[in-house]
DNA sequence: AAAAATCTGTTGCAATTGCAACACAGGAGG
DNA sequence: CCTCCTGTGTTGCAATTGCAACAGATTTTT
């Protein structure tokens, strides 16, 4: 990928792009599938973007049960928020599901003003906020989820969002499997299939492999 | 409140401010306890911040259920994330606990360029970054609380952060009544009732008032 | 192609949680 | 002082959820 494709470097001219990225040293690595990307009790003032591939923003709790935080795909910006949280509380993992080609870039870097690119700073940093907008209206979307109180709830409440989102034309489709998707609502997994079942039978959802439908319009009862 | 107090204006001097104010058609308004500040169903494009009170912001789903999203304070800001998002799918609103005063101002208006004032402007970007920054970490927390599967890992969690937070020498305080951290940590207020009462009389948590103290050392079993 | 690993789907049982109802405490306001 | 309103604390019971175990399907590795 060509810097100037990249989200983060969007609106700047390919011979500025190539004069910051030096200035940045933004630093660029390969991930094979499985592989650890970020830690978070490395560096908290690293930034990272996926440039290919897809990864996964995993938490550990004490008694070793995974919670999948985040689903990350190209293009998708990870560790800016955990600056100043007390992370070594919980393990937060990003790791790659695919290969995954990952660009690094220190926030503290991109902030700070220079002599040689000051134009493009402010425009990196407008892209920057625009894509913690974005980020956290996934954030947010996800507390929404998460605030649901039955786990019937919660799955429509996200295939609701998921639905929202897909283009006209096109079929919804869960990007997890049923047992990340369990991770990914907080909920047990069995439990979660039970749901599912009971939907499917009661003609609320339809599913076949990961596409999906929702039936609205029947009042949901039993 | 001056405006060269305002966390959007730090670093900006006095006269840049006014200017500032008056280029970005900044409204500031009162509303008093209990009224509706913003409802997202109108400007998506409005940002607020709170220069004094507090307020909450608050979600209602279909079957007219309450959760509080968040808590806001004096410097609080609020309406940056939900640019695109299709808010009107759940009923968000801001609304006032104490008399408060709130400044709004559109988002279109900070991001753009204007010759009167380029240089105050990316200031100002680069400030708004930060707050989105903290803002993002409290939606994270938010979530590492609710991602626990059980009400009593809810409270621990929550109280931990808490703690975590609170400047050495002073005493935690939860910053809700039991009945509004119950809607905050998305459960049943009597079931939290019944665990803060029984993790009280297993000596891991002291509560007066809303002081507390957590006892993590004892291995917490029972 | 066989073996290993992971995911799906199901179920009985135990634990947790929600619900509803009630008693009591404290604050606001007439 | 009394009343109204909101928050606290408790409990029995019903509903939901988690857990564990298992069988079959699907994918990956050898």
């Amino acid at each position: 990928m060509l810097p100037e494709d990249n989200i983060l470097f969007k609106g700047i001219d390919q011979s500025d792009c190539q004069r910051m990225i030096s200035c940045f040293n933004a630093d660029i690595k390969t991930f094979r599938s499985g592989q650890k990307i970020m830690d978070y009790s490395d560096n908290p003032d690293k930034l990272g973007v996926i440039l290919c591939g897809t990864a996964v923003m995993v938490r550990y709790d004490i008694n070793g049960v995974r919670s999948i935080m985040e689903s990350l795909n190209e293009q998708s910006i990870f560790g800016v928020y955990f600056t100043f949280t007390a992370s070594q509380r919980s393990g937060i993992e990003i790791v790659a599901e695919t290969e995954c080609n990952v660009m690094f870039v220190r926030r503290s870097e991109i902030t700070k003003r220079c002599e040689k690119a000051c134009q493009c700073h402010s425009k990196v940093v407008e892209n920057l906020l625009q894509l913690m907008s974005e980020k956290a209206i996934s954030l947010n979307e996800r507390i929404e989820v998460l605030s649901q109180r039955t786990i019937e709830e919660k799955l429509i409440s996200c295939l609701s969002i998921i639905e929202e989102k897909t283009p006209n034309g096109k079929a919804p489709q869960i990007p997890f499997s049923t047992t990340a998707l369990s991770d990914y609502l907080c909920v047990n997994r069995s439990a979660l299939q039970r749901e599912i079942t009971r939907l499917k039978n009661n003609g609320v959802l339809t599913i076949s492999k990961r596409k999906f439908k929702l039936m609205r319009n029947r009042d949901s009862d039993n």
